[in-house]
DNA sequence: TCCTGTTTTCAGTAAATTCTGAAAACTTAG
DNA sequence: CTAAGTTTTCAGAATTTACTGAAAACAGGA
């Protein structure tokens, strides 16, 4: 019969996993769980002593959930700590993580490959075709993402995304 | 003035980059870059050439690039050597990798959310009622994700995906 | 101003991951 | 069967990444 700590510790722990598995570092992507899960802020300290980990540690996992937008500051008036929360809402969430993916990850690719693009074309049309083929297909598949994102992210994808899971839904009920 | 060759390590270099930050290995996705950018197959001697890397190591990129489906073995007649291809249509490639990452990242945290919430439903209800709550969405967020990629699956994503970036690309024009 | 409690930084250490290279295993030809 | 060519395996080395803890920096309060 497990205790509720027990469930948390091992939500915290799958999520931390799954982090490193993403390039997240797995205590980063722990405080992040630990927060998701906690209904109050919670204060350098009470990380450290869940997770079992260093103050260093927690500050330069806070310092990057902070800079990814998942993780936000609290002054609480009275104290002298400060606290930390995360977004709350999954959804919400989701979209976060998308837009710094993105940021960090595709934008960057994009710019190599329009560059490296730029260079094959400016070569003799007997050399490298393959190549130039095969670099614009990939250009073309990421920027095909990135005008879903885009789309997704105007419409406000918090309610596209939970209808879509709400029709599908109907859909196999249906079916 | 870049030569074709510096033009294919530097996207090979890129791409093995995005890897690491994705949880796979530099080297595995190199070997696939080089392979995604090859004409023709390539043999393990190629590989160790190209990429400056010891047999051992082309030997065990190969063994996971196949095991996610992305590369096969080809037996050339009347050659002894293996060659090596990959996927060479990019949205194949992205479904591939689409199915074995939920396969090894997605499945498995589901199945550990469900098995957390029911435990979390064993409790009293005035325990870890906001967990649960949230352990709930988790659960619900990746649901929905495996019924939109099962949705897109079935209707082969290939179509799908490229009919909807042409139609993005018409609105874009449009607007 | 100084004092106290707190957070941040970062050099050094620890841990995890990746890679090498040589030996073993496998494969095919003769 | 043996020999030659090829691939696989895996212990140990190298590299990369993550973590600690102590010192420095910071932020009120008195």
């Amino acid at each position: 019969m497990a205790t509720l700590d027990q469930i948390k510790e091992k939500v915290i722990l799958h999520w931390g996993e799954m982090g490193s598995l993403w390039g997240i570092n797995r205590t980063m992507a722990q405080v992040h769980a630990l927060l998701f899960l906690s209904d109050e802020p919670l204060c350098a300290n009470d990380i450290m002593e869940e997770l079992q980990i260093s103050r260093g540690n927690v500050s330069m996992a806070l310092r990057e959930l902070i800079s990814w937008g998942l993780v936000t500051r609290l002054h609480i008036k009275g104290e002298r700590r400060e606290y930390y929360t995360t977004e709350k809402d999954v959804w919400t969430m989701g979209r976060i993580i998308a837009r710094e993916r993105k940021k960090r990850e595709v934008d960057p690719t994009i710019n190599m490959l329009r560059e490296s693009m730029a260079e094959l074309e400016t070569m003799p049309p007997s050399e490298g075709a393959y190549e130039r083929e095969q670099v614009k297909n990939l250009l073309t598949f990421f920027e095909t993402g990135v005008d879903v994102y885009k789309d997704l992210e105007a419409h406000k994808p918090n309610s596209i995304l939970k209808l879509l899971g709400a029709a599908l839904k109907v859909k196999k009920l249906s079916s």
